[in-house]
DNA sequence: GGATAGATTTCGTGG
DNA sequence: CCACGAAGTCTATCC
């Protein structure tokens, strides 16, 4: 990994054009020679980069043959001693950095990293309730999750106390996206006789109003989900066994 | 800016649990307090990190009171020298970063960075079709764009050679969402009875094949756009003036 | 400030 | 390898 913190200008073409005007910033070339700009500020996404797999070339402004014409009347801007053209070995988008002043440059090995151990995510969500669907009613049974249609799989399938089928969708946050979603597997599963009639259920741990709207709209149940809730009732069996 | 190399472990509980078992990254911090922790791979997304606003607490190994007893029997991985605690202003969020050897430490000032100036976005796509609607087709002329509606405004509504009235979206890439928004927009536009009928039209620079099947179980004509015949058409026209 | 839609999204996962 | 859904998404825009 190499660090430059430099004054320069960023140019990028590809799925859109894009300049940033000279200033201090850091640039970070990783061992894949994808290269990142980061300013002081901002959240984790660089002012511009260059994913992987792509190529680094630098140049000099010594080595360039026309450098003493060309310094002669440009404006700052262009008065750079190293240039950076990194182009995607795929797409061809380009990014070219000019820099003016490097005011640090390190290199140090890193390795490879032994990666991110996530928890918490929506398939945890989607276990607990089929571990527990009877919290949405009691006599309520699981048919299976991920039941398969033509456009996809359906979170839940369940049957409720009067042994009518349930479609569950479920979010980490219910939006209209979801409702959405679950509208088109609802058409699909009321198609199939074997299975018609088929209700939905939208289930996240917050739903937005305008998503609860939506689904009242189409007759689809909303329920709020209790993640802490969930894995409490999920200890407190595993602990009978 | 504060640039770290160090060989640290890192831990964040907020809307998940994560953590990251000892290796060697680079840690930035950033002049408002925010810590991006990089690999030496991947693209320009952090292994892990912490937004602002958020406040960085440092603590050095030789100011725990405790030191000596803790490091007496303890795993490799917590035999740390230094501890960054990340607290979110808002949320709460937090990301531990346990620091157990250091390879680099560097602090430069960068400033305020301009900013990026984009170009070739979907807005422009929208501008260059409204300007030239009659590449859809003979004697079409253009009513509005962001022709407001209940739920949002619908890109373009133009009008055919038979002076019917079509509803444009327009999208970069054209996936599923944009056929959804549109039928939204239809369903809304056709109960006035000033406009109705009102048919759809899903405009964009390449259609994913499945959106292509959903827009046309749903009467929805597609249409490829092509950004530098637009663009030409309309550097041809200019030129004319 | 909250909600919404787009992104050079990136990142998994499943077929 | 492609396609789709989720993300601690982030970001700009609009109301």
């Amino acid at each position: 990994m190499r660090l430059v913190v430099a004054k320069c200008s960023v140019d990028y073409t590809g799925r859109l054009t894009a300049h940033l005007p000279l200033a201090t910033r850091l640039l970070i070339v990783k061992a894949d020679g994808s290269v990142l700009v980061h300013s002081d500020g901002g959240s984790y996404k660089p002012l511009n980069w260059m994913s992987p797999p792509c190529r680094l070339r630098v140049t000099d402004r010594a080595d360039a043959e026309d450098a003493a014409e060309d310094a002669a009347a440009t404006l700052p801007e262009e008065d750079w001693v190293q240039e950076w053209d990194v182009v995607h070995d795929k797409t061809g988008d380009r990014l070219r950095v000019r820099l003016v002043e490097i005011l640090q440059d390190t290199s140090i090995e890193l390795g490879i990293d032994p990666g991110l151990q996530k928890d918490g995510v929506e398939a945890h969500l989607q276990a607990l309730l089929a571990q527990n669907i009877e919290t949405l009613g009691e006599d309520w049974s699981l048919v299976r999750r991920e039941y398969p249609t033509a456009i996809g799989p359906v979170d839940i399938l369940a049957r409720d106390a009067d042994g009518g089928t349930v479609a569950i969708e479920i979010k980490r946050r219910g939006e209209i996206d979801g409702v959405e979603q679950l509208t088109r597997y609802l058409e699909l599963l009321n198609r199939d006789p074997l299975l018609a009639p088929v209700r939905g259920m939208f289930a996240a741990q917050a739903i937005k109003p305008q998503a609860k709207v939506l689904a009242g709209d189409r007759g689809i149940d909303c329920v709020t989900l209790d993640y802490d809730a969930l894995r409490g009732i999920d200890d407190a069996e595993s602990r009978l066994f």
